[in-house]
DNA sequence: GTACCTGCAAATCGTTTGCAGGAAA
DNA sequence: TTTCCTGCAAACGATTTGCAGGTAC
C-alpha cells in the first residue's frame, strides 16, 4: 500500500513566520504585555511541522542552549493555555493522556491526524470528502458546532 | 434549528442485557475466573446509556448502596483495562483530560460525539455517509486503519 | 509605581503499581 | 493448593496553583 501525497500535509517555513507574527499582535491587540517565555514559546512553535506536548516544548527549550532560554513548567503551560484562548494553537488528544498543541493556520487550513499505536508516530492529512461529510452533519445537528476533530488510530507503514 | 432524529442513537435496554452477557461469556473463553468487582463492573455498564469516566463509575458504585458492593478505584481501572483489551468496551477521550468508557454494541453499530463545550453534554450520533468518507479515507493512507474517532465540539441547544 | 509575567515549589487530579489477604477452580 | 482477583495505600506523571520577585509600560 503507498501514501496517496495529495492527501498529505504539512506545514511551510513561511507559514510558521507568518503565524509568529500574527500570534503577536493578535496577544497585543488583546492588551498583553511582551514577556520572555511568551516570546520563546511562540518562536518555537513556530518552527514546528508537528503537534508537540508541553514536556516536549519544555525540553526542547532546555537543550536548545544559546539560542533560547529555558521556560519555567508553569509557564509553558500558561502559555499554551493563553495561545489556545486566542486560537492561535491547537489542543489535540490522542489518548494517550498527553495534549498536544500545534499552530492553527493563519489562513484557516485545517487538518486530522492519525496516530500509530505502536510507535507514537503522528501524521497530519487533509481530506476535502472528509470535511463536506462533517459540514453536512453539522447542519443537521442540534448543535451549534464550532470544531471537530477526527483521529485514525492505526499501524504507520514502518510498524506494520 | 430542529435534531435530525434518524442521526441520534442510543443504547436500548435490550442491548445492555446483551452486551454483559456477551462480555461475560467472551471473558470466560479468554481463561478469566470470576469476580466480584468484575461482574459488578459489567452490570453497571450495561444499564448505562452513555460513557463514563473511571471516577464517575466509582462513585456510581458507592452511592448505590444495596443493591451493588462499591469497588476500588484500582479495580474499577483493572476491569476497564481488561474489558477494553476484549473490545467489550470503548476508551474515548474528548479532550478534557479524562478518559470516559462505554460499551462496545455486539452488533458491531459503532457512533461518535457531539460534546458540549460548556455544560459537558455528551451525544452520540451516527452517519453512514461520514463513515464512507473514512471508510475511502482509509484506503487511501498507508496506514492500516483499525479504528477511529470523530468528535464535534460545540454548545448544545440548552446551552445555546 | 502599578499591573502583569515568570519561576519555583507545592498541591492537585487522574491513573498505575506493589503488595498482602481472600476467593475461585 | 495454586492461581487469579481485589482492596488498600503509595507511587506516578501530567497539569494547575500560590506566592514572591522581576519586568514591561
Amino acid at each position: 500500500m503507498t501514501i496517496d501525497p495529495t492527501i498529505l500535509c504539512g506545514v511551510h517555513a513561511q507559514t510558521g513566520a507568518e503565524w509568529a507574527d500574527h500570534a503577536r499582535e493578535v496577544l497585543q491587540r488583546a492588551g498583553h504585555q511582551k514577556g520572555a517565555a511568551r516570546d520563546t514559546l511562540i518562536e518555537l512553535l513556530s518552527h514546528q511541522t508537528c503537534a508537540l506536548s508541553a514536556l516536549e516544548i519544555e525540553d526542547a527549550l532546555r537543550q536548545a542552549g544559546g539560542s533560547s532560554r529555558p521556560v519555567a513548567r508553569a509557564s509553558v503551560y500558561r502559555v499554551l493555555e493563553l495561545l489556545q484562548d486566542h486560537d492561535l494553537v491547537n489542543r489535540l488528544d490522542v489518548g494517550d493522556g498527553v495534549a498536544r498543541y500545534e499552530l492553527v493556520d493563519p489562513a484557516g487550513d485545517h487538518h486530522h491526524h492519525m496516530v500509530c499505536d505502536r510507535c507514537g508516530q503522528l501524521v497530519p492529512f487533509h481530506d476535502p470528502a472528509l470535511e463536506q461529510s462533517i459540514s453536512l452533519l453539522s447542519s443537521r445537528l442540534g448543535f451549534r458546532t464550532k470544531d471537530h476533530e477526527v483521529t485514525l488510530h492505526g499501524d504507520c507503514p514502518d510498524c506494520q
